[in-house]
RNA sequence: GCUGGCGUAGCUCAACGGUAGAGCACCUGAUUUGUAAUCAGGCGGUUGCGGGUUCGAAUCCCAUCGCCAGCUCCA
């Protein structure tokens, strides 16, 4: 079960991704404009406060925070965002729109409409169930219920009928306001109690003076609208009903449990049939399905749920991405440390971690001996759900001078986070997760640089990756949070200044992002990167935090030039987030098909016939010297059955050699997806493929 | 965690109260092939696990484990 317990760690802080439970604010920033949006959207569970997790992104974010220590190079040769401001690779998909927000346009009365319809036809297959919520989303809409029987998938044909049926009848739909009082004695009649829940709390929390209600045939609702005038408005055959699920009132678990229906609603049923082809296509860049296939990774009972063993192939991806971390990192000024798996329990009361994040650890491992014959616990361990409180014992490892901030302590980190067993999805929420992690100690001067520093590590890295699927961010304190000195740092003046920090620093690299007021991790603001899974749901992949709290919580200091102790502003960050949800996400953004440099198998070299082996040997040979992932092809499938399979593992360089290249020197070229071959001299090929390897391109320079 | 659905060979699936099958993969043999599946044979499942109902269970019931989807995109 869940537990509601806050706890103020970093921990606590949704991990990335997580849809937090709290409706939070978010504002949109694009340029000048500034919009109210809000951020729900996430559709995982709502793990807000409770649930930590995640890894990646939230991961980084949240667990960053703790202590710890090391000294780096005083270097200042981090790189400021330069080439960031002019580049607008940033955030191209929009992020959620909120509901004051959302335009009313036809469409958006369509679905509604449509949501009504569909708790008519329910009605009437289930008499006697009660409503819950029915808004318009992102793709058409959904209706929750408490049914008076089940229904199923099963009975959505005979749903859809009806539904058709009720639109064909030229239903009007008429609208009527009524001030509160009376509003609230007719939803009395309605026998609807969450919608009277509802309206009450309008009424009562939002000050409105009156609510409207919007009645189509047999159907009446409390609805603010709009919808179409009447159902013949409704396009045929632009809707489709999609899945049915459980979904809490309101999403939180402490409420009961309605059942949702989701449909399918565009504008028009050449657009809806068009969206669904496009679902389904992308159904085949699941990372699952491409995970199993391309023997990237599998979850294995015997092992434990969220706890991927990684194949080969999915090493290589491992090894790649922390090749490329380790050398942006390096060039940015970072030292690299270790930590080990294992923390004593006392580092995590001193952090405050326990008792309140324990329900999304693993349970403890106690050492114990016997004293009079009575068995005592002598030491507690626990599996650390972040690397933070052991960067920050590395930071306070011996006295730290200002002349050697910013010090940026890097480590891909192993952690276990006990998730929800129902929140695990192949990678992308797991229970062991390796992270992308670095902390950074810096002065409060020196915080603004190197927040734009950390933003330029990121643009680097998903300029490399040829990202840019996703919008960032910012969530802030809300000084208003009625939890807010419990869960946050108690500093108004601490978290006006770290927020203007990243806020400036944000404006400054003129990345768009949108602002969720009240989402801030407990320590400080952050930067969360957001993408979406080809199933639609919204995820973190990267996070920076700006944590002002935490170092003098710990009691972190470092010497200034004045002689005296100065706490350091710390920024946990993970551009890269784990590496189980980041390369799920880079599954998913390559289909598969892997730039050379990230390949597990680099080169696949296919000869004519068996006679060549000696030949394609050499060349494999030649490759691997120069460690390039090469490999010959010795079965004694059909040179057809060979390309196949090649094709088929989506493969880049496919070398194909016979009586002609052998005596010519050459290889035949087969790039995949690319349709035309070329023919050119080994060595050429050599130096080609080693320059995309060592710039990391997606193509294969001239 | 909760709601619902689903677990048949390594993979994708069929059999839906009456002897558990196919394709791919794998193994063996033949084939030596110039760009997306050569031919033949073979191996492989106590139908997730455990109970129950039944003359008989992969099919029905219960429990359990696992997987998938959903769990505010608020009237």
């Amino acid at each position: 079960m869940r537990q509601r317990g806050r706890v103020d760690l970093d921990l606590v802080e949704r991990a990335a991704g997580q849809p937090r439970g709290d409706a939070a604010r978010v504002t949109l920033h694009r340029a000048q404009e500034h919009g109210e949006q809000r951020d729900r959207q996430q559709r995982g569970h709502d793990r807000g406060p409770d649930q930590g997790s995640q890894h990646a992104g939230s991961a980084g974010a949240r667990h960053a925070r703790r202590d710890c220590s090391t000294r780096a190079p005083r270097t200042s040769t981090v790189p400021v965002a330069p080439a960031w401001r002019a580049r607008r690779r940033f955030a191209t998909i929009l992020p959620p729109m909120d509901h004051d927000e959302q335009p009313r346009d036809d469409l958006y009365r369509i679905r509604h409409s449509l949501a009504h319809v569909l708790a008519q036809a329910v009605l009437q297959l289930r008499p006697g169930s009660t409503l819950g919520f029915g808004p318009p989303i992102d793709d058409g809409f959904y209706y929750d219920f408490i049914l008076s029987a089940p229904l199923s998938e099963e009975d959505f044909p005979e749903l859809e009928k009806r539904m058709k049926h009720i639109i064909k009848q030229g239903q009007a739909f008429e609208r009527d306001e009524l001030p509160a009082a009376e509003a609230l004695r007719r939803i009395e009649g309605m026998n609807e109690p969450y919608k009277r829940q509802y309206a009450e709390e309008l009424i009562q929390k939002r000050g409105l003076a009156s609510l409207s209600f919007y009645k189509n045939g047999s159907f009446l609702d409390m609805c603010e609208g709009p919808h179409v005038e009447n159902t013949r408005k409704i396009p045929e055959g632009c809707f489709k009903l999609r899945s049915i699920a459980g979904a809490y009132w309101r999403g939180d678990s402490r409420n009961a449990m309605m059942t949702r229906i989701y449909a399918w609603a565009y504008a028009s049923k050449e657009e809806l049939e068009a969206k669904v082809k496009a679902y389904h296509e992308a159904l085949a860049r699941d990372h699952k399905k491409l995970g199993r296939e391309l023997e990237i990774f599998v979850i294995d009972e015997d092992i434990g749920k969220g706890l991927p063993l990684w194949l080969p192939n999915g090493t290589v991806l491992r090894d790649e991405l922390e090749k490329l971390a380790k050398e942006l990192e390096f060039k940015a000024g970072y030292v690299r440390v270790a930590t080990p798996h294992l923390t004593k329990a006392d580092l995590y009361y001193k952090t405050g971690h326990l008792p309140y994040y324990a329900s999304h650890m693993y349970p403890v491992m106690e050492l114990r001996e016997q004293v009079d014959g009575e068995s005592v616990v002598k030491e507690s361990y626990y599996l650390k759900p972040m690397n933070c409180p052991h960067h920050h014992r590395i930071f306070a490892s011996r006295k730290r001078s200002y002349r050697e901030l910013p010090l940026r302590l890097a480590e891909y980190g192993q952690v276990y986070r006990f998730e929800d067993g129902g929140a695990l999805s192949g990678l992308l929420r797991v229970r062991g997760m390796c992270m992308n992690d670095a902390h950074i100690y810096c002065t409060e001067e020196q915080a603004h640089a190197e927040f734009l520093a950390v933003m330029e590590l990121h643009r680097q890295c998903y300029e490399i990756l040829g990202l840019s699927d996703y919008y960032m961010r910012f969530s802030t304190w809300d000084p208003t949070d009625p939890k807010g000195k419990e869960k946050y740092i108690d500093d108004p003046e601490g978290w006006e200044r770290a927020q203007s920090i990243v806020r400036d620093a944000m404006e400054r690299s003129g990345v768009r992002f949108v602002e969720g007021k009240g989402e801030a991790a407990f320590y400080g603001p952050k930067i969360d990167v957001q993408f979406r899974t080809v199933t639609g749901r919204e995820e973190t992949a990267s996070t920076n935090q700006l944590d002002f709290g935490v170092g003098r919580r710990l009691g972190l200091t470092y010497v200034g030039s004045d002689n005296k102790e100065h706490t350091p502003y710390i920024i946990h960050r993970a551009p890269l987030g784990t590496h189980e949800r980041f390369i799920a996400f880079l599954i998913e953004h390559y289909a598969g098909a892997f730039p050379t440099w990230l390949a597990p198998v680099q080169v696949r070299v296919i000869t004519v016939a068996d006679r060549f082996d000696e030949y394609g040997s050499k060349l494999v040979a030649s490759l691997r010297e120069r460690f390039v992932r090469a490999e010959l092809d010795t079965s004694t499938d059909t040179l057809n059955k060979k390309v196949r399979n090649a094709v088929t593992e989506k493969i880049p360089n496919v070398l194909v050699v016979g009586e002609r290249e052998q005596q010519d020197g050459t290889v035949t070229l087969r790039r995949y997806g690319e349709p035309r071959q070329e023919t050119m001299a080994f060595a050429a090929f050599e130096a080609r493929l080693h320059a995309a390897i060592a710039t990391r391109s997606r193509g294969l320079p001239a």
